[in-house]
DNA sequence: TAAGTGATCTCT
DNA sequence: GAGATCACTTAA
């Protein structure tokens, strides 16, 4: 992996490795979103809470049953923006990872003080405009190292939320990762 | 605890 | 085209 420095946006490659460690590597790094109104003042904020939906067999992940138009950037190389509408209200915050034509990517769910993936993008005024945006580069919305390493005692597995309809064993399955700092 | 909300997908 | 589904939030 290409190293990176604190305050560099993490890499490709960074995204290109199996979905549970970029989920686990991503805790503590830097969400980055240039604001879009006067002044374009740049928001940094630590992610602290994230999901993993890893791969075709994952009942839970968008792209099990295949590709549509709606998740085919899933399907597409990692390190880009999955932004999508859910229960027409709420918009929610992925980031595609894993190789090419590996449907899988990572919910954000939290960050900085912000708790909840449609309050997070309703705060940072995320919408499909986002959408496909590269989040290896500065764009209007990227992810950067930020030199913090978050031990393992700090971070709670848990079964991903709203998700029960699919099943087991996927509904249980422990994707869910929350840092809480010290 | 239930309703609001609208895009998306799967059937006709 | 119609109907079901849905990785959520808020107010009560």
């Amino acid at each position: 992996m290409t190293r990176v420095s604190k305050g560099d946006p993490l890499g490709a490659d960074f995204f290109d490795r199996p979905t549970l460690e970029v989920t686990r590597d991503l805790l503590g790094k830097n969400l980055c979103c240039r604001s879009a109104g006067q002044g374009r003042k740049i928001i940094r904020l630590r992610l602290t809470e994230l999901e993993a939906y890893d791969g075709p067999d994952d009942k839970a992940c968008h792209a099990h049953r295949g590709k549509t138009p709606r998740n085919a950037i899933m399907f597409g190389p990692p390190g880009y923006w999955y932004v999508y509408l859910c229960y027409g209200v709420h918009w929610l915050l992925n980031i595609v990872v894993g190789p090419e034509d590996y449907p899988a990517a990572v919910l954000i769910r939290g960050a900085g003080d912000i708790e909840g993936p449609g309050r997070l993008t309703r705060a940072l005024g995320i919408d499909k405009s986002h959408n496909h945006l590269p989040a290896h580069k500065k764009s209007g919305l990227w992810i950067e190292e930020n030199g913090l390493a978050v031990p393992e005692n700090e971070i709670t597995r848990t079964p991903r939320i709203g998700i029960d309809s699919v099943g087991q064993p996927w509904a249980k399955k422990p994707y869910r990762m929350v840092w809480h700092p010290e």
